[in-house]
DNA sequence: GAACGACTAGGACAATTGTCCTACGATGCC
DNA sequence: GGCATCGTAGGACAATTGTCCTAGTCGTTC
């Protein structure tokens, strides 16, 4: 049984990226299905719903986003380089940021507007990246308060991520990252209380 | 002529605050058209499409954040509390910003996203807080780099907006809040060179 | 080769979208 | 009073939405 994983998953790629850059409302049946070149029909096969397929969405781009924290625990040296790994990633991203804005915070935000029942998992997306930013925190040394630092560095990318998307200026996006690697430096220089 | 300030003050108003609940994309014309309690065909002869009522809403919301710029610049002491009246500003409509995220910030990505062609209009809204912001940094002393720090707040606020939107935790938008202030302190306290 | 399952195409469906049109009521000017 | 203008109501319009249904094509298994 379900040995069509490619259709269906090719249903969730073109998805994840249409919600991406339209919005989870502006995309609609007929796009997904040009994309993948299927027929709009045969959509309710693989998903009942449209709400269905933003699950199946939200439930990879959470996985994706596992994966690539655990690579980068497996390629870092340490938690203060593997903290700075997330710092750099609104200058890594910058290209779709800047268009599209970040694709955690813009679905968070899509469905709270439209108080979607599947607003906590988008938001669960978010928890993956403050739990796992918590432990780096806790591994140099600040276990104590490890979850507010994880908070002000999320709070930090997504701040610049809004803003990169309203100004588009790649200058000030650099300073931002210098300056929150600073304020990195000084936490992992400062002894273990 | 156009002495019936009073329906298309209504429309506008009503869909100023539509835009923001639901966003843009998903507000319709007989959402608006019910809520002011006319006739959706009616519409046409305050505005001629959609985007037309987008672009009265943004003006309206222009002038009002110039309005209220001026107002913190009337009450308030000095350049250092009225940046502090912005920062603040996450707290005071938190209420708001939990369920629908920031009014300037979630149209600019939402506009974005359609690429739509107020997008810089919107965008602008941004700027008036940013040009504010800058005057009261020079003011402080640090004409040099006001333009910078003003960047750094407004990514600030978007930052706490979006996690409150997505978390819900009023300790850690006040924590947020303190901090910005300490930092405001630190400015404010450094003389000019 | 018949039967069965997984998979798909294509269209029907009511509802809603933004847009446009015509006709009616009011108000004021000549 | 007659007339024009401003504002409104109500509906028509094609297009698109999410959803659902049916008929069909495959490949596999007996």
């Amino acid at each position: 049984m379900k040995e069509t994983g490619t259709t269906r998953d090719a249903i969730v790629g073109i998805a994840d990226t249409l919600f991406y850059e339209r919005g989870f409302e502006r995309t609609s049946f007929s796009d997904i299905a040009d994309a993948v070149g299927i027929s709009r029909g045969n959509f309710y096969y693989h998903f009942k719903s449209k709400d269905e397929i933003l699950d199946a969405v939200i439930a990879v781009r959470s996985r994706n986003t596992r994966d690539m924290l655990a690579r980068w625990e497996a390629r870092s040296a340490g938690p203060a380089e593997r903290i700075l790994c997330y710092i750099r990633i609104v200058l890594t991203n910058r290209g779709k940021i800047m268009h599209h804005g970040c694709p955690v915070g813009s679905l968070s935000v899509e469905l709270a507007k439209l108080d979607h029942p599947l607003r906590p998992d988008a938001s669960a997306i978010f928890q993956v990246f403050r739990d796992w930013l918590a432990a780096q925190f806790a591994a140099l040394g600040r276990a104590k308060d490890a979850d507010v630092l994880a908070m002000h560095v999320l709070a930090f990318s997504q701040g610049v991520a809004v803003m990169d998307n309203a100004f588009r200026d790649k200058a000030f996006v650099q300073r931002e990252v210098e300056r929150m690697a600073r304020w990195l430096a000084d936490i992992a220089a400062t002894p273990t209380t």
